[in-house]
DNA sequence: GAAAATCTGTGACCAAAATCACAATCCAAT
DNA sequence: ATTGGATTGTGATTTTGGTCACAGATTTTC
């Protein structure tokens, strides 16, 4: 297991340091247009920088989800046991938030878990320091509003692709709106992932 | 097309009136435990109230959507057309708010539709004011943060429901999360939200 | 209240995808 | 390098649910 070490950069006027993973989520947030600098490092300061091993859990089922994931490097998935079966439901790269929302916000034992699928190196904030954020500012508030607006449209895409699609467009809507997932993630998974048994996806991609 | 007038009613003091349409809002808007009393006025100034008939469109796909929809009566459905079928993706019912929230935020046109499935009257809140009103008080971008909340932790409900179960699995779904969609929407409809074929619900229902 | 449109039920048939089984590959760990 | 585990590929078979077709029933509309 080989995990990439935080690096300092300055930034242009050198008053304030960030590092390389700081200026990721920077990036990222920025998407959004609300926080500026001081809010920005209010939300560093509740940001602790974690690692997780392949196939180490984030979450596991049956325990509360305490907080919410900002991925710098590396894969997250997010799964649930059906009948004996991993059924993926989401995955989480780089630049993403890995996040399980029923447990975090109603505070009942996760029916699902997170786990790392790869080695990866991540943003860790806690529910608690993020409820005190939303206390702090409005600007917190309307940060998590267009996250939360974001997610649910992405949500939608993934029902209407269940509902609507059939396997061979299951597989294109992936190769065309993620195809990072292709490459990291195996194949057994996406199956699930979109709804499909493991063969029938393996015979798809075969056709290619 | 019949339709309830609004009739005033008095709180406990006396000092301010509300309607009962209101007061189902209130109530509704109560449980996320947010808004004081000025705040709900300030609500209440923005939303006008509508009627629309059976098979009225409150968004037509191409058209940009331009709020959402507080419903107090009626049935109000989410559809897009897809290889020349209705494939209705949600319902609204009484104190749900009816939206579709891809145009409204990426302010692109609309690829859905919201119909009136049955007579059907509500509030609306035009996009501009709603932003006003997130400009307004931190009070609503809290709202409209654990709203989003409540309807993505629903979202991935339904898409666990697509993803993982079969048939008849989905139909007790139904029965238990949503009861009342059985009594108002035909069942063609339920049949394309569950990602079925209507022949297929309607031999589910027979066997019961 | 008659006609039209919409919605539902049901049988026969078909096809797509799930399941089963097993071999081949790839990967990780010692 | 070798073992063991995880992942993928592929054929044979089964089954579920989709499609087609048409008849009733129910609702809407003029």
């Amino acid at each position: 297991m080989k995990l990439k070490l935080n690096s300092i950069t300055a930034n242009q006027n050198g008053k304030e340091l960030y590092s390389e993973n700081e200026i990721i989520l920077r990036k990222t947030l920025d998407k959004f247009n609300v926080l500026n600098d001081t809010e920005f490092s209010d939300f560093l300061n509740v940001c602790k920088y974690k690692e997780f091993a392949k196939k180490q859990y984030l979450l596991k089922s049956g325990n509360y989800n305490h907080g919410i994931y900002f991925l710098i490097s590396g894969a997250v998935g997010l799964f649930e046991l059906i009948d004996g079966k991993e059924m993926y439901q989401n995955f989480f790269l780089e630049s993403e938030f890995a996040n399980e929302l029923k447990s975090l916000t109603t505070q009942t034992p996760s029916t699902k878990n997170l786990i790392a699928l790869s080695d990866t190196t991540l943003f860790y904030l806690n529910r608690k320091e993020l409820l005190e954020l939303y206390e702090k500012s409005v600007s917190f508030e309307r940060l998590g509003r267009k996250l939360l607006e974001h997610l649910l449209n992405g949500q939608n895409e993934i029902s209407y692709v269940l509902q609507s699609l059939k396997p061979e467009e299951r597989y294109a809507y992936l190769e065309n709106k993620r195809p990072n997932l292709l490459n990291t993630i195996p194949l057994t998974y996406l199956a699930s992932y979109l709804g499909l048994a493991r063969e029938t996806l393996s015979r798809i991609r075969a056709k290619r």
